[in-house]
DNA sequence: TACCTTAGTGTACAAATTACCCCCTTAGCC
DNA sequence: GGCTAAGGGGGTAATTTGTACACTAAGGTA
């Protein structure tokens, strides 16, 4: 069939924000650019369109390439079309959510360039990946609220607390930690794992474990969650 | 600078999914096809990215040259990349999801080829549009329920019945007359007009104007929108 | 004027959210 | 071994929000 004619064409890049948590804060993994433009600063892992993927192919090779991931919850963000925002020539930018659970990153890939930021204290970024990581945090604080997203953040097997940490500082507010636990069990979508925390300070926490397929049949029931 | 080396370049396309809501139906506005590929079919008014142009930009000169619509409300809706979605070459698909009011287009421009179709009775696609448009309706759901974006929908002056209309449409479940107006009365977004319905049949209604200030006002102060 | 259609209203009950505190267990220190 | 510091874990009452439910009012049409 005949090409399109008149029709622009452009250089096509996927940028993944990935987001972990550790530490009582939301995390961002970043690497450092080498090379002009913005050689020092830091970017958000990405890489052009390849041939015959789909732009999701293509995300699911950068967490793999870049940061030896190989499974993650992936979300389309949005995309990012500014005729400037790569000073070489025109890039659309597509950009996904990817939210995995920190230990799954070997950060000795790509040696020192690939590093985690609290979400609070973002090193200086290249291109327009302020921008980008500004609309995604948006988008975590919306959708934590209304989709049990936040357990692909977590290990397979996560204390309350931790949850709960967790909507802390997503949510940017403390939550009373009686009601926390009220309310999360009262979804009926959390499994008491055997196991107590081991390796923990103080005393041991029970471990729980999110119950996806239990999530998906409530769902299809109409119940709702919401979570503050 | 430099150019870029070693990268694909392909065509990138907006899409818009135009909503609008009347006589008790959420519709949406399409095309119809008349070149190959898909001819006879009826598509998403689009076209392609333009130079020096932003996406939004595109989406917005959709809106204008294609319906005549001055204004609306855009959002993203996310990208479609499938290698094979368009038979003549690789295309990037970028859809918006662009809210508008019945009453504002005029549908005389390219004579009968655009036209409204109820949601539920869809005709014969062009490419991936069907998908996409299964995409915005889930969207459209979603949001509806935690974001005031039904009145874009509706006549700047519109009586609660309309409105509750729309949410039923949407929601596809009906909803009790009383409990819904004392709801969204309770939200405070809500103005009364001066004016009754004029034209209506039976027993005139009040009419009422959301007040986006209101709204935003609100929204600072931690109040939150959810609808059922 | 009878009848049909749409507008508009209140109350009682159930469910969900919020505010609020004390004791238990363990690790580390002396 | 005893003390202290740090985190784990549990319940109740007040308030707010959601739900179920039925009649009167106004206006148009036959």
């Amino acid at each position: 069939m005949e090409k399109i004619q008149n029709s622009l064409r452009v250089s096509v890049e996927v940028n993944n924000v990935i987001f972990s948590f550790h530490e009582k804060s939301l995390k961002i993994l970043l690497l450092k650019r080498a090379d002009d433009p913005f050689a020092g600063k830091w970017e958000l892992p990405g890489c052009y369109l390849e041939e015959e993927k789909t732009l999701e192919e293509t995300a699911i090779n950068i967490l793999n390439r870049k940061a030896g991931i190989s499974s993650a919850f992936l979300n389309q963000l949005g995309f990012f079309s500014d005729p400037d925002r790569d000073p070489r020539e025109r890039v659309i930018g597509n950009s996904f959510i990817a939210l995995i659970k920190y230990m799954d990153v070997g950060l000795n890939k790509e040696g020192d360039h690939l590093s985690w930021f609290a979400y609070t204290e973002l090193p200086p970024l290249a291109f327009d990946h302020a921008a980008i990581i500004q609309i995604a945090l948006e988008e975590m604080k919306f959708k934590l609220r209304f989709q049990p997203i936040g357990f692909e953040l977590l290990p397979e097997d996560f204390t309350l607390t931790q949850l709960q940490r967790l909507y802390e500082s997503v949510l940017e507010k403390p939550l009373d930690k009686r009601n926390f636990r009220k309310k999360i069990l009262s979804l009926d979508l959390l499994e008491q794992s055997k196991d107590m925390t081991s390796e923990a300070e103080k005393r041991a926490a029970t471990l729980y474990r999110f119950d996806k397929t239990k999530y998906v049949s409530l769902k299809e029931k109409g119940k709702k969650f919401t979570l503050y």
